[in-house]
Parts: C-alpha cells; structure tokens; sequence
DNA sequence: GATTTTTTTCTCGACAGTCGAGAAATTTAG
DNA sequence: CTAAATTTCTCGACTGTCGAGAAAAAAATC
C-alpha cells in the first residue's frame, strides 16, 4: 500500500541520508557532504546545524589546513551521543562487545556457554548477566546504549528478535525481546549470522567504485550450514534474507540430522554428517553433538591422500550443498556464492562436488555456473555486518525520534 | 544506496496516490479522495486541478445528487487518456486486448499459434502483426498506446523485456524491447504468467479489510508448472517474483525434462509427466511436446477407479510438487500457496502426495502445513494481474514526464 | 418563496523544506 | 599588505502541505 509524503518526511530522509554519508566516509566537510549527498550547500546548513544543535554530530577540531582558502570545518557523529551492544553467540561461546556511536570498540570480553540443551532459560540468564557485566566495566549509564544488536545460528522471526530455532535449543524458542526488556529500554536486533556476513560483503562490494553490484549469496560451513542472501532493493538500500538452508530438504527419506528431520542439507554436508558418512556408520544414527575440528582435519588429510571413503565423504557433502545451492538460484535469480566460515579449509575436497551438484541443475546448465569465491574471515565480517545494521538503525531511530524530541525541548 | 529527496518527489508521489486510490475504488469525489490518501482537502484541490489541466483525469457529469448539501463533483481517469494492450501467450494461442486507461476492455481478439519450436523469428513477427491489427481495429492513433504489456509462462529477465527461456522455444531467446521498438513508442513489459496469478491473489488479499496480508505464492499445474510469490514489501507497495520452479531440480539424474536437464519438478508434476509414468514409460523417454487434457482425464478416472498405476503417477507428481514447495518455504518463510491452472482438476489425486512431500522437511515439520487453496478461473486472474500492473505503471510514467511536460506547454 | 441547514469544494495565509546566488570568513600566494 | 582561492553561511524565491474559513449549491423548513 502506498502512503502519502510530506515535506517533513523529505527532511527526515535528507538527514538520514547525511548521518549514512557520514557514517561511510567519516568526518566531512560540509562541501563533500553536499557532493556525495547530491544536496545543495544551503540544505547542508540546515540538517547540520540542527543535528549539531540535537547533539548527534559536532563539529571537530579545525587541523591544520590543507591548501589555501577557508579550513574546512570536519563534521562526525559524536562518539558519546548512544552506544551499541553487540553480542555473537557462536556455538560455544557469546561475545559481548561495546561499541560507541562512531563504530569504535570499547570493550570486549567472552564467555564460555555450556552446552546443555535444556538449558534456554540458563542460557537466556546468562546472557542478561553477559550484557550487565559489559555495561559495568564501561560505566556508562544505561540510557546511552541505544541498541543491542544480537546474532546467532539459526533460524530467526523476521520481524521480532525471537529466535525460533538454533542448533542448539532446537524449538525451545528464545525471546531477546521479552527477556530484555525489563532491564532495558534499548532497541533489541536479532539476526541470522549469515545473513550478517551477506550484508557485509554486499556493503563491500557497493564501495566498490563503478561495479555494479545486484545480489550475493554468503554461504557459512561448519558444524551446521547457513546461507544469507542479499540483494540491491530498487529505491530502499539492501534487502537481506537469512533462508532456513541448512535444514532445506536435500533427499527425501535421507539421512538422519540433528534437527530431527531426515534429508536435511547439514545431515550431508555438515561437519557431523561428513564425519559420519567418512566412518560409514548408518545415514540414520543420530548425529553427533559436536565434532572437534581436528577430527575432521584427519578426515581431510586421508581424503586428500587419496583414500576413497573420506573423499567421497566430502564429495556428498559437496553434492548436497551443490544441488542445494542450485535450488536456491532457481527460486532467486543468479548470483555469485560466496563461501565462508571453518568448512573452507575443505573446499578443495568439497569443490568438485559442489559443481557437479549445482551442474545438475536447468538453471545452471543454462545460465552457466555462478561465480563462487572463498572468502575467510567469517568472525571479521560477522561483526562488521552487525556493525552497518545497527549503526544505520540507530540512525533511523534518531533522526525519526531524537531530533524532534530534542528540539521541542531545547 | 539511500538517494536524496526533495519537495517535487513528495508531489510526485501523492499524485501517484491519488492515482492509484482513484484506479482502485472507481469514480470519487474530492472528499473521498482525501479520506483514502490521508492527504488534506486542499492539497486534494492543488493535485486534481493540475492532472485535470493535464487531461489525465476529468469530473465526471453530475449525477442527481443523493442527499442535501452541495452536490458531489466525481473524478476519474480520462479513458482516452491512454491505451494498453495486453498480449498473453499461452501454449496454444496468443491474446490480444485493447484496454483504455480506466481499465475497460475495448477489443479482443486470439490468434492460433504454430507449435514450431523453431520459428522464434516467425512468431515474433506474428505479434508484431497482431499488435498492429488490434491497433488497425480500433481506429486509436498510435501514441495513444502508452504500454503493452506481455505475459508467458517461462523464465523472464528480471530488468528487460525478454523471455529467456519458454516451453515452446527453449533458450531461443525473445527481446520484445528490440523487436517492437521499430514500430511502437509504447514502453513493453513482460511478464512471467504465474507472477501476474500471484500478483492480482495479492491484490485481491489486500482489499479484503482488516486481513493482514503479508506474502503468498501462487503455483500453476499444466502442461508446465509455475510459480509465482508476492511478498508485502516495506514501503514500496508489493514485491514480486516469478522463480524458475518448474524446472527446480527435484531429484538428481531423475526422469528427463523437457528442458533437456534430468530431474526437474516439470519432469514429474508436469501434464505429458504424469502420462509417462501412468504408462510406465521409461523415465528417460524423450517427453510428448504436447499432451491433449482429455487424455489426461481418462488416467485420472482410472485413478479415481481405484487403479493403482495411474494413481501412483499423480501421487508421484504431487510429491514432487510438495518437496519442491518445501524447498520454496525453507528459502522464504511460511505463506499461504494458491494453486491454479487446468491440473486444478486433479487436485483430489494429486494432494496426499502435495502433503506428504511437504511434510517431509523441517521447516514444515516445525511451522506446520501451509494453508492450501485451490482458485480456479487463472485466465481471469492473470488478465486481472496485467490490469493491475500495468495500468500503475502507467499512472508512474504518466506522472512522472506527462504532468510536468504538459503543464510546461501549457 | 425566502431562509436555514447541510455538505462539498475552493481559496488564502501559515509553515516546512530545498535551491541558487551571493556575501562573509579565512587562509595562502605574491 | 593585497589579491586570490576556497569554504561556510545567509537570504530570497520557489514548491509543497495543511487548517480554517469562505463560497457554492441543493435539500429542508418556515
């Protein structure tokens, strides 16, 4: 449904549009926020001084100037105007990091998690302590973290920060919302890990000067299997989806996954199942909790030595990813495949696989194979697409609420 | 990327509302326009007097007015403001509509087309021909057609008006843009068929007030099988796509498609499908180009008999249906599926195995059933899904360059 | 038939926002 | 010390929306 505009609205998005400038190049100058915003200088003026007078950004040091005429006066978001929480739950561990509105990292710590999986209501506490701690160590006071920005394995409601079902919990839902909210008063996020570290590679690729950048696929190996997805909207940024696509059937009446099912994509290619299919025990033995990685490494190694029955466990492995994949670009359109997370030091046992999986497909066979890149750094990326989303939140919400509040009452 | 705005784009905008209010509920008066859009009696006033000046809409003769008070003072869109044509390809004939901008039929005619696979070239001439006797009929100059809009079933660029691959054609690929542009100023769109089915289903669920329509997907049973999802965008009205279902892969080195590639859901739910596997036809046999419905009837009275072969056949159809679904869900999130074309009739046959396939995968296991439905009438439909979409593309181009242009020269 | 009531449309001034041009500020070059 | 260069700031013009109230026009009432 369309809705109506107004110019009040026009200003809104102009503002917003130079707090994201500037959250992407860093300080400014008002000439430059006028060149990379298309704005004119005079509207410039307008949102600047109203943001520095709301307290948002200010104006910085004048350094030594550079060439002749009037110094340029630097423009940046002040550090101390809110704060953000980040918090990474990873399958044996939740990081907590506190980071100011510039983007900077204040404070860092983590903690072991058990892995008791009737523990959702411990882990649930544990985690209100974990965010205690590091509001504690910082001593700023509460009101100033404006967001918690959260993310973790799994599947993920996409409109509440409500985790439906993780590897761990499995359907024992977790609600962030409602278990946070009594202590604070900051916005909780609540995203697909991989769908962070899609939109941090579409956010790199738009830097990119001159590529034309559309949709990309990050695809995280490990102990399970998740796939984000993100696509250049037509007018409003990026759009991102996190699939359900470690759990999409692969076979029917396949072998047995951690989630219950049988023929889920992890119960081929996860690291459980590779294990499981290297020692042939039965596609129906349930799987492993959890699988050290030099485990796997040995398994890799016999495989790379030429050993048939480890090499064709990752060879399936490949197969099942590949077909999955190609499901995925059916329904999509095509795009390249970025592949991250600690399955890539297999990629050279899983890469033939994975072709030959997604070559099975009319649309490949068609279109042609979609570019595939391995790309490492999955934690770095994680962490950067939670930084672009939240930071560009609180943008939203403080130009939305704080600008007018702040100015009503100045 | 955010782009900037301005005071005129806010204008823009509520014209296109007014538009779109005024397409949506018929003739209204000043009053009632202001209670759809939100939008103030006087800006109402600024907006209807200026695309009245550019004869884009007009006040309708008032009628004996009904109740006290002044009477009310219609408006509504000039029918001879602009034309559409609406071309719809299907596997046998080719539809041809002549519709004014308020969206009633003048014209309409079909032509039979030829199942030769290799007169890319000749049928494409053969529209050209048919867009130009439609045109001839009704005596309307030829700028006045401001948009012709295209549908087949197939596999349509997403940005271009040309259909990459199609039942009839294969991947002989047809740049409408390119063969009209000689001839026509008009703008061309094209369409996948079962993207306009999901498109009007979605519209449809939005009119109906109270009911929160959030996404839908709409699949297509016949000779081939398509899908179509509309998805409630954000901001920007509906958002639709039309994924290359039929020919997602199913099963690997399954039966032979008749896209050359093994293992399509085509290759198992399409009409000359289900006939090869009633007669226990080999699963690599070279599939009938064309299969007529009554022989189809007659498997499915056997079934319906109690046979057990023919009944397998559906049953197999509608299993690969239900995985491919399934598949579709784990990709995007749970939304009701509509199903429509001429395999509507053999829903009966065809639903245990829809359920059992879709019940074999976690995300249906976990969220439950879709709701199914049957909608019967998909011509209707995808005439209605044309309307829809092209007559709101129009009300864009014509507010965007007509307005401006026209109020310039006057 | 004149007046009142009711309802709708139209108009006017106030307010918000953007833009272009030019003034003001401030540093370097000569 | 003056001129040139460059950036920032300010002012008036223009576009757009809104609320209030005037104007219009028909039905109801006296």
């Amino acid at each position: 449904m369309l809705t109506k505009s107004s110019t009040e609205l026009v200003r809104q998005r102009n503002s917003v549009l130079v707090l994201s400038v500037l959250r992407r190049h860093g300080a400014l100058a008002h000439t430059e926020i006028s060149d990379f915003t298309g704005l004119s200088s005079a509207t410039i003026s307008a949102i600047t001084t109203e943001l520095e007078k709301a307290q948002i950004i200010e104006k910085s040091e004048h350094q030594p100037a550079s060439g002749r005429g009037r110094p340029r006066v630097l423009l940046r978001q002040r550090r101390d105007c809110g704060y953000l929480i980040v918090v990474i739950i990873s399958s044996d561990a939740v990081q907590y990091s506190l980071v100011d509105y510039a983007g900077k990292l204040i404070d860092r710590f983590s903690e072991e998690r058990s892995h008791d999986p009737t523990g959702a209501a411990r882990f649930v506490a544990a985690v209100r302590a974990g965010l205690l701690r590091i509001l504690d160590r910082s001593k700023i006071s509460q009101e100033k973290v404006l967001l918690i920005s959260i993310s973790s394995k799994g599947l993920v409601n996409s409109t509440e920060p409500v985790l439906v079902w993780s590897p761990i919990f499995g359907s024992d839902q977790i609600d962030f919302e409602s278990a946070l909210r009594p202590e604070w008063q900051a916005k909780v996020i609540l995203d697909n890990e991989t769908l962070l570290v899609a939109a941090a590679l579409g956010a790199r690729e738009e830097m990119v000067e001159g590529a034309d950048f559309r949709s990309l696929a990050a695809l995280s190996l490990g102990h399970s299997v998740g796939l984000g997805i993100v696509r250049r909207g037509n007018q409003t940024g990026q759009e991102i989806s996190a699939p359900n696509f470690g759990h999409m059937l692969h076979m029917a009446n396949g072998g047995l996954c951690r989630c219950g099912t049988r023929g889920c994509i992890e119960a081929y290619a996860g690291f459980y199942a590779i294990l499981r299919s290297a020692f042939e025990v039965p596609l129906d033995t349930i799987p492993a909790k959890f699988v050290p990685v030099a485990e796997l490494d040995k398994i890799a190694a016999k495989a790379r030595q030429g050993h048939r029955v480890p090499a064709f466990a990752f060879r399936q492995a490949g197969l099942a990813l590949g077909n999955g994949l190609s499901r995925m670009l059916s329904l999509t359109e095509r795009m390249p495949i970025a592949i991250t997370g600690p399955g890539t030091r297999y990629y050279d046992l899983l890469r033939q696989g994975i072709e030959e999986g997604l070559g099975q497909s009319h649309i490949v066979r068609m279109e042609g194979m979609p570019e595939i890149r391995v790309v490492a750094d999955e934690q770095i990326l994680v962490f950067e697409g939670h930084l672009n989303r939240a930071l560009s939140v609180i943008d939203q919400d403080i130009v939305l609420s704080g600008v007018q509040g702040i100015q009503a009452s100045g």
